[in-house]
DNA sequence: TTTATGATTTAACCCCGGTTAAATCATAAG
DNA sequence: CTTATGATTTAACCGGGGTTAAATCATAAA
């Protein structure tokens, strides 16, 4: 039976498998907010299932069976979040805890609407990638703000959503997806980045640029760099 | 614990107990698809939850309690039809399947976000009244159009959302909120009605017809009157 | 007033998703 | 190679919402 519980632990185990090679109990316990008993149990459920491989004291995988729910579920997820952002004019910090409970409940006709309305999107209101329907994951970018050179400009693309109140903190900062940044100073020891952000300096903690995914912009750094190679070549 | 199948039982005795003075064990079961032993099991436990008064082999009502939380419902449920038609052009009779689910998922600020989206609406895509959020009833009419006298004019102000192929069915005929029709003919024992729906002659089954709620209408019903007055005094 | 019948409740059971406490396993350290 | 320790599983339990079958109640009819 599909139930919410089975779409979560698929969600969240579907998340974990892709920084460890083996989604363990405890991880799975600390992120679904039960214990390890619950989770040992679910595990066993989901294999009976045929959503999760699992090897008793040795972690699970998904299945293709579970991966295709997982991104069925991840689906629901974004296109709400970004519909509910969009459209109902929910605040970016919000739409995470609305759409976990809606995800479960909407039929395949309501995510059609949705994603029709809202112009068949790639990325969701945080930049995260939304499975098509027929389960291809966009590419996202994987580059951080902290870990750029100072002097180069960069776009966001994406902000983890992981923590509403460094989400909210980083959208006050007006680094959302598609903003142009330069990245002017680092200060030494792990201490605080400068960043010039549509013509303003902005002083931003390295933790909140951690969670700040980014590409190179092709605009502003190939003009940059064309300056520098002006520079030599004269 | 308000669960989702507490707030349907809840739900479903509030619109029974404006009917029957007091709510039967068979009837619960029947509407809520359950066996009658699961009912009596739910009353007590809406009992102890000091939802229901419930005297055993003699039904339940709603207790002031139980009255607001079936308002509550009620409300997200047509507030939900009505978003579901207007903003995102779900056709009128698929519209209660999707809310059935939606009503006890969405936070108190999704609820806020549609009512303001929607104008802060009285009644939902069929007609009927959405309460307050105070828990205030709206007015409706209860009058059907099968009941009317042959020439008089009404306005159409409610179709019972009981049946998703009658609605189908109704909503094809043109027979929807705000509009006008007049009563042509009425076939006896039971035949089918004869109306005018926007200028166009429509034979309509009375069983349609006894689910369509009407209202006389004040500009057309008063100027045939008028010319009736008129003719006789001239 | 008794009795037959249909409505209702009770009893025993099921699954789901959780809990805590005890047992067991994997593994790093001695 | 043994052992200590932390991770994991097992066992027994709980509440929620359902099931079927048996017992009990309400009531209309004889």
């Amino acid at each position: 039976m599909r139930t919410a519980a089975v779409e979560d632990y698929v969600k969240i185990i579907y998340k974990l498998q892709t920084q460890t090679e083996t989604v363990s109990t405890s991880t799975l316990a600390e992120r679904t907010g039960t214990s390890a008993a619950a989770v040992t149990k679910m595990l066993k459920h989901l294999a009976q299932l045929n959503l999760v491989s699992y090897t008793p004291y040795h972690g699970a995988r998904l299945s293709p069976m579970g991966e295709t729910i997982a991104l069925e579920v991840i689906r629901h997820h974004r296109l709400l979040e970004l519909y509910l952002a969009q459209a109902m004019g929910y605040p970016w910090d919000e739409v995470d805890a609305e759409a976990e409970k809606l995800e479960h409940v909407i039929s395949e006709e309501f995510e059609d609407s949705i994603a029709r309305l809202l112009g068949f999107p790639d990325f969701d209101i945080h930049g995260d990638p939304i499975p098509t329907r027929d389960g291809q994951m966009p590419k996202t970018v994987t580059e951080t703000l902290d870990t750029q050179a100072v002097g180069t400009w960069v776009v966001v693309r994406r902000v983890s959503d992981a923590d509403a109140a460094l989400l909210r903190y980083v959208g006050e900062c007006g680094l959302k997806p598609g903003v142009e940044v330069q990245l002017l100073a680092r200060e030494p020891f792990g201490g605080s980045l400068t960043v010039e952000i549509a013509g303003l300096e902005r002083r931003i903690s390295p933790q909140a640029a951690q969670n700040v995914f980014v590409e190179h912009s092709l605009s502003r750094d190939l003009s940059e760099s064309e300056k520098k190679v002006g520079g030599i070549l004269e």
